[in-house]
DNA sequence: ATGGACATGTAAGCCGTTACATGATTTG
DNA sequence: CAAATCATGTAACGGCTTACATGTCCAT
């Protein structure tokens, strides 16, 4: 059986969200801004690209769509074959993930290179993780108030959400810890004023 | 300023592991398999294209070494140009950290999929973390069991190892909730018999 | 003799980013 | 009148993977 190996899921990623919804090109790069976009990036450049092989494929097809005062947009569905390919990826093992952190090469870097730089970094990055988790909060509390109350429909998208806000919340406790032993977290430079 | 994107590291985490010993690309591959490879995968083939493209650019010099009842072996070392360029590398702000997880997509996939295929591969990546887990606490008293005496030239190391023990820990706990919820836990699984 | 570790590469092809290109409509 | 939003693409380039290629030494 056929691993499934990063980097060849934004198929997959596209499949899941048409399967949700239809939508055109420029839809899906917006959802992949925002809910989707919580756990992968794309650009609407290479979702055309996709778009267009997928079609070739068979696993989606397209309906161009007039409207009023705005140009034509080509609406993509998901078809009984990428159903099926969906299906299949669910069932497929899943590869080990490739880690791949400027962050860390950057702190591994630490004793050859410019400690005041890299504090300000990971200051910054506390602070982006502090924000993201923030707005995944905010998320749980707006679409999924009652934990033990979620749609079967809505599980996974629920525990996606979770592993984001985990991620995040680990994020910033390791630059808090990042930030104590560089003795630069806020308790130090209370201290030494 | 040049921002850092992920995807462009390579060279910088080629740099610090010369930095810190000069080695052949053999050597940097199995680095890259052990210690770096904890944050950081590459293939030798891919290794050894970005050090020819290092070298010719001056970061990086090579000297062949004769070996008894071995091949020869190009051993690279890092020049002052690297030295700057790896200072500069930690002065570059960091841009955001692109998110790519197959398994997020799968989780997703789950109204669409194969449920019990899905419980199957969290119970194996929930086994992985406990495994990597295991290993990196392993490292840990090792290599530093005194964390409060760590010298100053190991500290980035440390500190990325503890990222990595972060992240499997958080993993293996997202796996324990993702079982939980879909009512495969190990309790669950006691209570139906 | 078979396979594994040591050692270094080339070639083909996909994946993804950046830059470029076009054109209409709405908002400030 | 400039900028943002809507909407869809092409082209060039670089990163990375997979497969292919070669050759020695050592252990079983």
């Amino acid at each position: 059986m056929r691993t499934t190996v990063p980097g060849m899921a934004l198929e997959h990623a596209i499949l899941v969200s048409l399967a949700e919804r239809s939508a055109s090109g420029y839809d899906l790069a917006r959802r992949f801004d925002a809910s989707i976009g919580r756990f992968w990036k794309a650009s609407h450049q290479q979702i055309y690209k996709v778009l267009g092989r997928m079609e070739a494929g068979g696993l989606v097809t397209s309906e161009a769509v007039a409207q009023e005062g705005r140009p034509d947009k080509k609406v993509y569905s998901i078809t009984d074959d990428g159903r099926a390919e969906l299906a299949d990826f669910t069932r497929a093992p899943t590869g080990p993930e490739v880690l791949r952190s400027d962050f860390a090469v950057k702190l591994r870097a630490l004793p050859f290179g410019d400690r005041d730089a890299l504090v300000a970094s990971v200051r910054k990055r506390r602070d982006e993780h502090a924000a993201t988790l923030a707005d995944y909060e905010a998320s749980v509390e707006r679409f999924y108030p009652d934990p033990s109350a979620i749609a079967p429909e809505h599980l996974g998208a629920y525990l996606v959400l979770r592993g984001g806000l985990r991620t995040e919340q680990g994020g910033l406790e390791w630059c808090e810890e990042i930030l104590q032993a560089l003795g630069a977290d806020d308790s130090a430079r209370r201290a030494a004023r």
